[in-house]
DNA sequence: TTGTAAGCGTTATCAG
DNA sequence: CTGATAACGCTTACAA
């Protein structure tokens, strides 16, 4: 590590404060406020000195002792589990986004571990956000929710479960996983595996469901050694190849229940000199940016993570907004399918898709 | 959209204050604030009294009046470029996770397209945090910077130049580029291509720069007609498939200065029947979780954007803590080589490479 | 050990 | 149109 000495000092003089202002322009720090606020009740003359002292001293406004008398502080918070990849990336791209929009900043806590540590984490956001968008990861008590609940509006991402007065907006994983099992079972596919997530986490329980129910309609009986369980990385896809193979007898196809599992999967197949979809058919859940690349293109489920994010604020602003005995959102995201290649769709299939 | 009314407020009562606290624990204002902050001249007595009123009222501190009054906000600024995906993530990642160790909130405010943006979110931080981390989008004026520069103090992510005054962090670009494309040159491969990112972004010219410099150290000749320019997205990549093997006589290898467009490339190799490594090897940049699963497996520079990120916070606390005329330091992280299939190196050289 | 009171930097309510 | 001045909720001397 190189270190370079500096003498520079963060500022040279205190910061100006309103009051700086109003003295070098000649008014009360009234008019000051008033005129940064944009108050028409102030005279031309006034407004100018005002704004050239702003400029000449670099005033920037204290946006702690503008919550404290305002009460509302333009932020909102994000809680979030311990996330990664693409889909927390979105997520957030798409919550910035729409923030920004209506000016509002962004305070982000993630990788909570369970519903006490997000308690705490509201907790030190207490005079920072006026809204808070959480993702609770776990089942857990949802007292926790509610408490925070009491202190400002807050919309569940993907929720568990309803909680009183919350908005949600949730992907719908159960007909996203009906929808591709069902595709698959609809190309003469019987014996379909499944490559879960872990245990306990929702979205895999509600694509497991999905899953189930896909067999459940076609009136065809689920069994339930061909349900696997990975944890949603690439490397548990790879590791499950061995024992899908093990499996007899063999499937025909295989649902990752998301696309990290099914490349990892799809990698592992291939050392093994199992022809995807020929041999073995794979779909995925996500439809991340490498899907559309992999060899071959992965079929799967298209979920966008950006627009979760975006909804999510424009429905805790809305939530905010309506002072008066709010009533609560409930949003779901459709996830339709994307037929690529892994599933062994014919050309036909895949052509009547893009219409 | 399904709608379900409720009654529920946000609040049954207005929130609890310090004063509230007081009242009902039967001490001054100026007790419950020393029980809160831990201070050790307090009785037991009061102690309980005060800790029971707060468990009582559910009090939460107004973190707004604090930061007032204590002039520290313990937050942290993040503002950052328009990135996605993985890098993305997992700089936030990184920091969220330094953060939280160190009790610092975190705010972001990301997708900013040049410095001008970013001085006025930077403006709207003031007051809410205590440091900045920042990654420029442009190589614009570095005016901007010294202005937020000197309101708190500034840690850059890759930055694009020196900034008197704010320490930086960043990733070796240079050197890893260099490495795997002199990997490429030990390999024998002469011809070899570049398929960069964007024209002035500052990571694709670094990366350029170390390619260009592995064959001056060689002793041989870089060509221009060599050189391609993408995106740095997976689409870019496929794209470029084509320039690439218009190119005559065509290259024994490519480096694609990160992942995304290599696996980009790497599918539409395969849909070309163009064997990798043995008709074209490819190495990428970034080493991003898929890297591992492609097929081939691809070798790659290992980034560690969990790291960047993880220690742009703790740089940044130690330019914040030393208070006296501040030293300034900056740290490079390494980037190693991580040699798979995809350049066609012998199983000895991956061999070395684990021990 | 405790309480009183003076800020912190704004906004907002008054009179003028 | 403008200026005092009282909040906002908290920390921290300074006294007691």
């Amino acid at each position: 590590m190189e270190e370079v000495g500096s003498a520079l000092p963060h500022r040279e003089a205190p910061l100006a404060t309103i009051r700086d202002v109003a003295q070098a322009a000649g008014v009360s720090i009234a008019t000051v406020s008033r005129v940064l606020n944009g108050s028409p009740r102030v005279s031309d003359d006034a407004r100018d000195r005002v704004w050239s002292a702003v400029a000449e001293l670099d005033y920037w406004p204290n946006t702690a002792a503008q919550s404290l008398t305002t009460r509302r502080s333009n932020a909102i918070g994000v809680l979030l589990p311990d996330l990664y990849g693409e889909f927390f990336s979105e997520v957030i791209r798409g919550i910035d986004h729409a923030a920004r929009q209506v000016k509002q900043q962004v305070l982000i806590s993630s990788s909570h571990a369970d519903t006490n540590t997000v308690l705490s984490a509201a907790r030190a956001m207490r005079g920072r956000i006026d809204g808070l968008i959480m993702m609770a990861p776990d089942q857990g008590s949802i007292e926790p929710i509610h408490q925070i609940a009491r202190r400002f509006p807050v919309l569940l991402l993907n929720p568990r479960s309803a909680v009183a007065g919350c908005s949600t907006v949730s992907i719908s994983n159960f007909e996203g996983a009906r929808t591709v099992v069902g595709h698959l079972l609809s190309l003469g596919h019987t014996r379909i595996a499944i490559v879960n997530g872990p245990k306990g986490n929702v979205d895999a329980e509600e694509r497991r469901r999905g899953y189930r129910d896909a067999f459940a309609r076609a009136d065809l009986p689920a069994s339930a050694t061909l349900e696997l369980c990975g944890d949603f990385t690439e490397s548990s896809g790879f590791d499950s190849a061995q024992d899908l193979l093990r499996l007899w007898p063999r499937p025909t196809a295989v649902f990752a229940t998301n696309d990290a599992m099914a490349l990892g999967l799809l990698s592992a197949l291939q050392t093994e000199h199992v022809r995807v979809p020929e041999d073995l058919a794979i779909v995925g859940f996500d439809d991340i940016a490498i899907a559309r690349y992999a060899s071959p293109p992965l079929t799967t489920i298209h979920v966008d993570a950006f627009e979760l994010g975006e909804r999510s604020v424009q429905l805790l602003l809305q939530a905010m907004s309506s002072e008066t005995g709010r009533a609560c959102h409930d949003e779901v995201l459709p996830a339709p399918l994307v037929i690529r290649r892994s599933c062994g769709a014919t050309p036909a299939a895949m052509q009547a898709q893009t219409s």
